[in-house]
DNA sequence: AATTTTACTTGACAATTGTCAATAAATTAT
DNA sequence: ATAATTTATTGACAATTGTCAAGTAAAATT
């Protein structure tokens, strides 16, 4: 999970001055339900906090639509090969739910690290924790059964099952819509 | 690829001092072909680029053997769970052939991040590399078929077909080496 | 070099998951 | 509320990949 921001929030407590700079690039947006945040092709300059809501990151491989992230409330999301490249993205991002987020441009973002090594060490930690979550993704899916990957994102993410429609579920465990229809009737 | 540290040899080039720095906390280890420099159930307090052989990354599920990486001259190896998150881990790391490395300890490497702010973002940089590295191979997971996981690795790491047992490159990509031997044999 | 061990290949068959089609249910639009 | 559209479920069948077993090849050990 990405609630690392929320696990870290001390990181700012203990240093008004940077929640201060922080504050300062950050803006509360909000976009509605079906609302495609980011459009694949493009270059993605921002990076978002949900803060209420709920997104996914999608792209289209022969045209299937194929989730490869959600992001909940305290957790983060952006086109990250676009983000961090500064190149074109394969990804589009869409809100599932009405969503409210704090926005982050990468180039406030960028100039935060620069302006303190506490931000860049900061930044260096989020990434290493991202990292990890990918990690264990990719671990679950190199070797789990289709039913095992089902079980296993019961667990981390139980409220993607209420909140999300069950095609972009199938997707992002690599099954298909009827194999999950199987796999929840028992 | 992690073949970062190479193209970033100007970082140092240009930073005689930095340089000087990276180097005290460097050291040559030399290991043999089959030796396992790292063993589950221990925290793994290094970190190893190496310039000679290769080696891999695995761990066992249910008495299988399962390889989640490899690396080869240039690129960077470790038991990434642990590394990071400095707990017991899952991970063993074995040598596939004799093997010359650089030996950084955890430690130092932090010490080194904290010592000078070039050195953490430098570390940052290092980490939104391999994220995205790992965002590429999950995408391939994901829903390439078995054989075209096999001719994107050839393509990415074609050495590792000349190199490595065929039975480990099966496991990395997630099939048995039944299915990887009739792939081959076309 | 010979022996032992380990790895690879091939075949027959089984299991898992996917595809296609039809229907039911749910959601969205009118 | 009703109609239209999208999504989810179910069945029949097909395709991909896995399992098990046997034999061959290669590598490691003596």
């Amino acid at each position: 999970m990405d609630t690392f921001f929320e696990q870290n929030t001390s990181f700012f407590l203990d240093n008004p001055k940077l929640a201060e700079d922080f504050q300062k690039i950050v803006s509360v947006t909000k976009f509605p339900k079906h609302f495609i945040i980011h459009e694949s092709g493009k270059v993605c300059d921002d990076l978002y906090i949900i803060t209420s809501g709920i997104a996914r990151v999608f792209y289209y491989r022969e045209d299937k639509n194929i989730t490869c992230h959600f992001a909940a409330e305290q957790e983060s999301i952006t086109a990250i090969d676009s983000f961090i490249q500064r190149k074109k993205s394969k990804y589009y991002i869409e809100a599932l739910e009405d969503l409210e987020v704090l926005k982050i441009s990468h180039s406030d973002l960028e100039k935060l690290f620069t302006s303190s090594p506490k931000f860049e060490h900061f930044g260096r930690l989020f990434l290493q924790q991202i990292y990890i979550d990918l990690v264990e993704r990719l671990d679950d899916l190199q070797l789990k059964t289709a039913k095992e990957r089902y079980e296993t994102l019961l667990e981390k993410k139980p409220y993607l099952f209420q909140r999300v429609a069950s095609k972009h579920i199938a997707s992002y465990l690599n099954i298909t819509p009827e194999t999950l229809s199987r796999i929840r009737g028992k």
